[in-house]
RNA sequence: GGGAUCGUAGCUCAGUUGGCUAGAGCGCUUCGUUUACACCGAAGAUGUCGGGGGUUCGAGUCCCUCCGAUCCCACCA
């Protein structure tokens, strides 16, 4: 025996890797007269480590881009990285603080510097680790998101929206993180349920409720229903004198329907540069607005004695002199909903600041030969169908979420990732791919948003980077010179989580229409988070709930990790991993090397050939002709896990349990060696590297790589033969049941059938209505009788069992 | 408040447009070490498909309703 009996992953998968690559067989090419596919990857951060979910897109984007290979397909797989803007500054922040610095202190080139030292000390490890996983990319096309082109591309988009008005800069309410001292979007505002004191308060002749006292100093308005016939009396724009926290002010009433009349007193007051409600009511009505609480979270002088002093410090104490001057009427227990940053977790600080914003309502892009806006054109490519997403429910809060969009705000006050290119010199505003010329300009200092950047990565990805420093081409002829892009774009797929439907995919639509007038793919296809066991979120703070990748690739092999994953996906919906899973994997692969060592004792190295004789041998052809055909069904339709049970069961039923057992008494050597080797292509894309390793150990292509081969021949079978054997099958089942058993088994489930039947005419009314007596008495005894002879079968079961 | 998903064997889940007696893996019971594999083989037990109603010749699958779980969006001061 040449193979061992257990087959030991770590042994061969770096090797088998770097056979790939050597190879070039990962390597696209965009003048290839075959059918082009092509997938980008969705860039992990290059500093992060590989996680389950990074893992479980691995498996699925490698097995889409192996099976297309197989299917005759060119395919580029384009890998990349991502310079996670926020994370990565929080991160350097977080050192520079334990150094005693910060990056105020140490200025924007110091900072960058640091960055840049962080990064680079970090940045290999995830490549490696998606290596590791077996993902078959076009590491020659591997890209960052800072890249020269990447870079010149943002800026391409800006200036051109800027110039057609869909980017403005403006003064709005945006979610302040006054930790990280930067706006956070709308949508990476979590809101997390807390329980707070709610105070109802004496304001002038009006009692109004609140949770947040401490932004209550400017607050000059009171806000009602137009319609609340309690308050009728009072007309809009009325004032009067209220004693307030720090003595009297004039206060205003406003009639607007904002305001729940069932909620509280139905009244309130409104302080319109920290809250997003307000803000709207004070826009509408053109009231004055005043900031209560700084970038850092302290109070401003409007706060008289508390002013400096940071809001959790100071609203008890707010509390205590509000309760000393008899304005509290009462105080009671509330849930509500506090708003945090999602990366990072600090509370959310509603401001009014300037900021950069993407208008989503203007009409100004060109799609289909109509001026449409934004928000048209992101629902019109899913509704006319351009767009498929998988599962289909998506389309349905994607819809929702494009009719709840806002401006979107994309701005950061972080240094970390693609500056914003306007230039600022008095007065003068210059927007540029390049800085502009002359003395005295100064470049705006905040950076973008870091989806504005992944916004342009199916197609920025794919022009040329050696064209970055041409700025004589516009972008629509940086387009036209990509061999690249005119092969590959719109891409095929985009595989990812649905958690990042809005974040991402979203916002590559909205850019790739508006920028290139194509959409960025034509298939988006979502999976699920990979949860543990108890259905908990895996999460750094909850090691409990962490498998990682890597440590179970190594110890049971990546083969068998990456068929657990599959084995529990479905579109769209969480899978729960454990260990569990992954060991059954692990066996599974140890049953398809078992399968190669014996057919490697008797089959030696001669080569395969199919020439079916026995009715087994046509029997396993016809199951294997099935399998071939199924899982390629089933990968066109994306059911992974359907497929990944075909393979198994053709595997471990078929093959081994049937074929070869009864090839042991008839060995048809040559057959065998044909299946396998059509069963090693089938599994190539689930299972990559034992299936390459056993292709080699066989010695049937030695010089070829499986991962370079096309899907198999289908070899020619008889179906009368192969029907001869499901009879012989049958008859050895039969064989294996003790007689005795099998046929009482056969009459309980006959018994079973007729109680079932005699008991639903039994219940039915209008056969014990109608029918004669006597037949419906007949009937109580037959379903007795029946029941009695079910006990009796039973009983003897049980004896003959013991 | 709006929306989505799920509820199938002890556990983790399949079940495509409604179609024979509802499946898989693990676990469990019994037997077996037959020279590919104990990371094995054979046999076996286990389900009111969350409850109720409806459409149909026929419903796990479609419709209504209720119960339970999860998630997303919005958010009331």
């Amino acid at each position: 025996m040449k193979l061992p009996s257990v087959y030991e992953p770590g042994k061969y998968e770096n090797e088998v890797y770097s056979l790939w690559e050597e190879g070039g067989v990962f390597t696209a090419d965009p003048d290839s007269s075959k059918e082009h596919f092509s997938i980008s990857m969705p860039p992990p951060n290059e500093t992060g480590t590989l996680h389950m979910g990074s893992a479980l897109f691995v498996v699925l984007q490698d097995i889409l881009s192996r099976h297309a290979r197989q299917q005759g397909k060119d395919v580029l797989w384009l890998p990349g990285t991502d310079h996670a803007a926020l994370a990565t500054d929080n991160l350097v922040e977080k050192r520079l603080a334990e150094q005693g610095t910060s990056k105020h202190q140490i200025g924007r080139e110091a900072f960058l510097k640091e960055v840049q030292q962080f990064v680079g000390g970090n940045r290999d490890r995830i490549v490696s680790q998606l290596k590791s996983m077996g993902a078959s990319c076009d590491w020659s096309r591997m890209r960052y998101t800072l890249d020269p082109m990447l870079n010149r591309c943002v800026n391409e988009v800006f200036v051109k929206m800027y110039n057609d008005g869909l980017i403005y800069r403006g003064e709005r309410i945006i979610n302040w993180d006054p930790n990280l001292e930067t706006t956070v979007s709308d949508d990476e505002v979590v809101h997390k349920e807390e329980k707070a004191p709610f105070y109802t308060l004496q304001y002038g002749p009006f009692q109004i409720g609140t949770a947040r006292p401490e932004t209550k100093f400017g607050d000059k308005y009171v806000v009602m229903h137009p319609d609340d016939k309690r308050y009728a009396q009072y007309k809009h724009g009325d004032s009067f004198e209220a004693e307030w926290i720090n003595g009297p002010v004039t206060a205003t009433i406003i009639k607007d329907e904002a305001i729940d009349p069932d909620f509280g007193t139905g009244v309130m007051t409104i302080t319109p540069w920290h809250d997003h409600t307000d803000f709207e009511i004070a826009e509408r009505h053109g009231l004055e607005r005043e900031q209560i609480i700084d970038f850092d979270g302290k109070l401003l002088p409007v706060a008289g004695e508390f002013a400096g002093m940071k809001i959790d410090a100071a609203r008890p104490k707010i509390v205590e002199k509000l309760k000393s001057k008899n304005l509290v009427v009462k105080s009671e227990d509330y849930t509500h909903n506090l708003a945090l940053n999602d990366r990072g977790g600090g509370v959310i600080d509603p401001q009014i600041m300037l900021q950069w914003f993407v208008d989503v309502n203007r009409p100004a892009v060109n799609w289909k030969g109509q001026l449409r806006s934004l928000r048209e054109v992101m629902r019109a490519v899913i509704e006319d169908g351009d767009i498929k997403l998988v599962p289909k429910r998506f389309e349905r809060t994607y819809y929702r979420w494009i009719d709840n969009l806002r401006d979107w705000n994309i701005s950061r006050q972080i240094w970390w990732g693609h500056r914003i290119p306007i230039w600022y010199k008095g007065e003068e505003v210059y927007a540029g791919t390049q800085p502009p010329k002359g003395q005295g300009w100064e470049q705006d200092a905040d950076t973008l948003d870091t989806w504005f950047s992944s916004a342009l990565w199916t197609w920025s990805t794919l022009i040329n980077p050696s064209l970055a420093g041409d700025f004589n081409l516009s972008l629509d002829e940086l387009l036209a010179r990509s061999p690249d892009y005119k092969a590959y774009h719109p891409t095929s797929v985009m595989e990812t989580g649905w958690d990042i439907l809005f974040f991402w995919v979203a916002r590559m639509i909205l850019a790739t229409t508006y920028a290139t007038g194509q959409i960025p793919f034509k298939t988006v296809y979502l999976h699920g988070l990979v949860r543990a066991e108890g259905g908990k979120k895996m999460s750094k703070s909850d090691p409990d709930t962490i498998i990682d990748p890597m440590g179970v690739g190594q110890k049971y092999g990546t083969d068998a990790l990456r068929l657990a994953l599959v084995s529990g996906v479905s579109a769209g919906s969480d899978q729960r991993l454990g260990i569990g899973r992954v060991v059954d994997n692990r066996n599974f692969c140890n049953k398809l090397w078992n399968i190669a060592r014996y057919t490697e004792g008797v089959a030696g190295e001669a080569q395969p050939k199919a020439a079916p004789k026995t009715p087994a041998d046509h029997w396993i052809l016809n199951k294997l002709s099935i399998l071939t055909d199924g899982i390629s069904a089933d990968l066109d339709n994306f059911h992974f896990h359907q497929a990944y049970q075909k393979l198994y069961h053709f595997v471990w039923d078929d093959l081994a349990d049937w074929y070869v057992e009864s090839s042991k008494k008839e060995p048809r050597p040559s057959v065998l060696s044909a299946v396998l080797r059509s069963t090693l292509i089938c599994a190539h894309p689930f299972m990559p590297f034992i299936t390459e390793v056993i292709w080699r150990e066989l010695g049937w292509d030695q010089q070829g790589l499986l991962a370079a081969q096309t899907k198999p021949e289908p070899i020619e079978f008889n179906r009368d033969e192969s029907g001869k054997f499901e009879e012989t099958r049958a008859a050895i089942l039969a064989e294996r049941a003790p007689d005795r058993i099998k046929k009482l088994l056969a009459e309980k489930q006959a018994v079973h059938r007729s109680i079932e039947t005699l008991e639903k005419r039994l219940a039915n009314q209008e056969y014990i209505n109608k029918a004669p007596e006597e037949l419906v008495q007949s009937t109580r005894q037959e379903l007795n009788a029946q029941k009695d002879q079910l006990r009796s079968i039973e009983t003897e079961l049980e004896s003959l069992k013991g």
